[in-house]
DNA sequence: GCGAAAATAGAACGAACGTCCGTTTTACAT
DNA sequence: ATGTAAAACGGACGTTCGTTCTATTTTCGC
């Protein structure tokens, strides 16, 4: 059933590495001289995912382009023609990765109204994505902080847009008496913690057998009993 | 009243970073060759002070020795009287700051009976561990995946570690009939999500103003929240 | 204030890096 | 079958890395 529901998605809003690469070469026609599409598509693929197997093992930057072309298929040269430079790379990886959550968070609660159900979908949402691409998200959380200023500004605002849908969230969740008065900026970050861990954690998970939507729900009723209560006790203050 | 309380636990338990470098000292006798122990101190701390802040700006393996050096206003040769090789160097401070946090969990909890009491002194002591210790923490929790194996697998021991002692916390209150029946390990995961974005977003908490035992104040209901609501509804099924 | 010992600075070294480019191979049109 | 342009190949280049070594300076008991 949870195997079925994280398939469905992921066909639904393409999250899978070729679609992702097939998009890549799409917005960066011309800059790619590669005569067949088809085939330049699998050669991208198969660069990106030896880029995050390698990257994710050994950091991005302790792996070399010799073990990149061994890794993937390609010869040393031949990489150039699909990336100018191994740091164009990373930054590929990071902006495609950024606006493809953004774009499937979007699309899923385009038509939920109320905001118990916007709530749970957006949990639903940002770990059925994080577990399609998790060696993505897990290379962009880890490597984002050694970006050169203006995409490190651009990945902490998509840092920032995905934190405040929660936010908004909670906020008309309170306005419609639902929930109590807890700061909804801090609840929303306490909730992107719990979600972020199920992929930075991937291991840990999968030794206890947990499963992504089994994990939605446990942090859907996480949110629920922290926004819930929280109306209910007041901040104690420290003597 | 809060940078009181953070103040004397750092004092109380010893972390900054020359009492650590100190320790460390200590305990590799022999290994380093400088006369005076004092003198030894101040540079072990410039040098770990000034890898921590290339390492956590550009990453580890970016930071190079030449960098290195000059930071921490020592010579290229100068440095190889404190460190066998630059991946000791990383080898060192994780294998510290993993200890230290043990070390200051268990002394923080020695004397605390109470389930509730001792949730909220846990959290309270992971949390202001990790403040004084920023750097380190995060060094450790950028780094760790990188590791040779062996190193690699006593981080993960020690997460696991401090991860148990909150799920056993929370056994305690279930056999007290505190909490409800959720699972121990999957809520004590939860909870340390929560703490780790502390040091790992310290950014956005800084912007937002909030302190740390504020935060610990936070995360404590949270948690509370969390556990006392697992025994009202059953886990839901899906459709 | 002198001389032995310790500590430092930074040049030197071999290895390995990212990048480039001349050559070979491939695939398709004729 | 043959010609031609695209694509892949892999060695070479200049640079920079981690590490070592030595000439020089500093330290400190006498």
């Amino acid at each position: 059933m949870e195997r079925r529901s994280l398939e469905s998605f992921t066909a639904r809003h393409h999250l899978d590495s070729r679609s992702l690469c097939a998009q890549i070469l799409e917005a960066r026609e011309g800059a790619i001289a590669v005569r067949s599409a088809e085939a330049a598509t699998d050669n991208l693929t198969r660069i990106i995912e030896a880029t995050l197997r390698l990257a994710n093992r050994k950091g991005f930057a302790a792996m070399t382009l010799r073990e990149l072309a061994r890794e993937s298929g390609l010869s040393l040269g031949g990489l150039y023609a699909y990336i100018g430079s191994k740091d164009e790379l990373a930054r590929l990886i990071q902006s495609w990765v950024s606006r493809t959550l953004r774009r499937v968070m979007a699309s899923a609660l385009a038509d939920i109204e109320t905001s118990r159900m916007r709530l749970a979908t957006a949990i639903e949402a940002h770990l059925l994505t994080t577990e399609a691409l998790r060696e993505w998200f897990f290379f962009l959380y880890m490597e984002a902080h050694h970006l050169a200023s203006d995409e490190r500004r651009q990945a902490v605002a998509a840092e920032r847009n995905s934190e405040q849908i929660f936010a908004d969230i909670i906020r008309q969740g309170q306005s419609e008496g639902r929930y109590g008065a807890m700061n909804a900026d801090i609840a929303a970050g306490l909730i992107k913690a719990m979600l972020q861990d199920w992929y930075l954690k991937r291991h840990k998970h999968g030794e206890r057998g947990l499963d992504v939507t089994a994990y939605a729900d446990t942090v859907t009723a996480a949110a629920e009993a922290l926004l819930d209560a929280s109306g209910e006790t007041t901040t104690t203050t420290h003597s």
